[in-house]
DNA sequence: TTAGGGTTAG
């Protein structure tokens, strides 16, 4: 670096000039090099100035060295910066980073001044630390202080949206970033697009994408993956040949959402060619992920075998996601010798992990070994682990209503039950038959089907049928995968209700329409 | 001279 042999021809440096070096490798991605300077700087007993430290904190940041930068901000507070406004903001960010929210939190309190920067610092720490909702919290609390958001802000927002599902909040940012005059850079655009995808309108995030001037690999990636989460494979490889036509270079992530579009929608020869293209012509050595989507493109197409032996060329030892990937397609093709041989390998690898435990006895019991069912259930409950808890939402408004199994929490809970019993009849006249999942615990028939009537997304879609106008559009957000029940009764319900319901599962969107769903059973 | 932002598998 030019910069490191300018500095070692300097007879005596300064704290200027050693702080313009901690800062141009702490920005030019050398954290450690920053570091190492920073210390240097201590031993030689030159005084700090708040550019040192907002430097040096910053490359703690990167490395989320939470020890390191804790002994940063104590060497801060001794030399009088710790009041210092950019101080302050480097270390409501450093704090996040490093995992620890509370104290970032705490400096966030105490800061007297709040610049712009340190709002978003605390946005985009709690968003990257997984509380989208925290992080929408801090940004109304902002908006009710009167301090005007910046492009920065939404980029945070529009990604907790995206986490959260929450489409109303989405739209109004893009509403007020238009409406303000706000310039919708490359960041801002990406970002939008992005959560128009993952809040399910994915037409919309194309008219963005269109409307921009400057699109680079991020943008095309995350366009290509919009489409690769709808199930609409044909338009995301359309979209990659674009790219390779006349857009940026793909990078390696690109070739995740391509591959992953391709095994959501059966694309199995398009998939084979650019996992081929991606190593032979553009030189990317494949990672996990990478694998993952090919055993998942060959597992869900039927290719079992292959997949199986996919698996077991491949270098190294094949990690648990690889194997969950094919457990996936075992039980999709009700491959019950595989499933198992599969399980065995996951179980051996992640022994405490519950939602291994319910696909191999999901699989027993669509293979009719109830005893097997029994054994695993066993298993569970002498290791005392539990099935994650589904949830379905759905937004009224602007507000989020959250529905768990059976849930009665509602004060229209008599409503939504009689809604849902009455629509529940509708469906049976049109030909609906329950098809109980073999669930984890065996129940009666009747208790089955109980329990399936009352599953969070039933719940979620009566009460959003109720509270919407005929026509509009109703759309679910659920964190886990759905069972087949609910995919076939929400057809059905999208006959009879003439409406048009999306739901958003873990993986990916289903669109009903007219008694079809946009993943043509393929999920 | 300083602090804050976008894409990825199951």
């Amino acid at each position: 670096m030019y910069a490191r042999q300018v500095f070692l021809t300097v007879q005596n440096p300064d704290t200027f000039i050693f702080s313009n070096l901690i800062k141009s490798f702490s920005k030019c991605g050398y954290p450690h090099d920053a570091i190492l300077l920073y210390q240097k700087m201590k031993t030689l007993g030159l005084e700090q100035s708040n550019f040192t430290f907002t430097s040096v904190i910053k490359a703690c940041a990167d490395l989320s060295a939470l020890k390191l930068g804790r002994l940063v901000h104590s060497h801060a507070i001794i030399s009088g910066f710790s009041s210092d406004l950019y101080v302050q903001s480097s270390l409501v960010s450093f704090y996040a980073k490093s995992g620890d929210l509370v104290v970032s939190r705490e400096v966030f309190d105490t800061m007297p001044d709040r610049s712009i920067v340190a709002w978003n610092a605390m946005i985009s720490g709690y968003e990257q630390n997984g509380f989208s909702k925290e992080a929408i919290d801090v940004f109304l609390e902002m908006r009710e202080l009167g301090v005007q958001p910046d492009s920065t802000t939404f980029v945070s927002v529009l990604s907790a949206c995206s986490h959260l599902g929450a489409l109303n909040l989405g739209t109004w940012v893009q509403e007020y970033v238009i409406g303000n005059g706000f310039d919708v850079n490359v960041i801002l655009g990406t970002s939008l697009i992005n959560m128009f995808s993952k809040c399910g309108n994915v037409g919309r995030a194309r008219e963005i994408f269109n409307g921009m001037r400057e699109l680079n690999v991020i943008t095309w990636t995350a366009m290509i993956s919009g489409y690769g989460m709808h199930g609409y494979g044909n338009q995301a490889i359309e979209l990659f040949y674009q790219m390779k036509a006349q857009g940026p270079k793909p990078n390696d992530v690109t070739f995740v959402a391509v591959l992953s579009a391709c095994a959501h929608a059966g694309l199995v020869d398009e998939g084979r060619k650019a996992f081929d293209a991606m190593k032979k012509i553009y030189g990317f050595v494949p990672r996990r992920e990478h694998h993952v989507c090919m055993v998942d493109l060959l597992g869900r197409a039927g290719f079992l075998d292959e997949a199986f032996q996919y698996i077991q060329s491949a270098s190294g030892k094949p990690a648990p996601a690889i194997w969950t990937a094919l457990l996936g397609s075992c039980k999709m093709h009700k491959n019950f010798d595989l499933g198992v041989k599969v399980a065995e390998h996951l179980l051996a690898e992640e022994p405490e992990n519950p939602a291994h435990y319910v696909l191999l006895s999901n699989i027993y019991a669509s293979a009719g070994r109830m005893d097997r069912v029994e054994m695993v259930r066993e298993i569970m409950i002498k290791k005392g682990l539990k099935k994650q808890i589904g949830y379905s939402s759905v937004e009224i408004d602007h507000a989020t209503y959250t529905f768990f199994m059976g849930d009665k929490s509602y004060p229209e809970t008599t409503a939504i039950y009689q809604y849902l019993d009455e629509l529940m009849r509708k469906l049976k006249n049109a030909g609906y038959v329950p098809e109980p999942e073999p669930v984890m615990f065996a129940l009666e028939d009747e208790e089955g089907e109980f329990a399936l009537r009352y599953h969070s997304e039933k719940l979620a879609i009566a009460f959003g049928l109720m509270n919407s106008s005929d026509g509009t559009t109703v759309r679910i957000f659920k964190n886990l995968r759905m069972c087949t029940d609910c995919h076939s009764a929400i057809k059905f319900i999208s006959v009879v209700t003439d409406r048009e319901i999306i739901v958003r599962d873990k993986h990916r969107f289903h669109h009903f329409k007219q008694g079809v769903c946009s993943c043509r059973d393929y999920w």
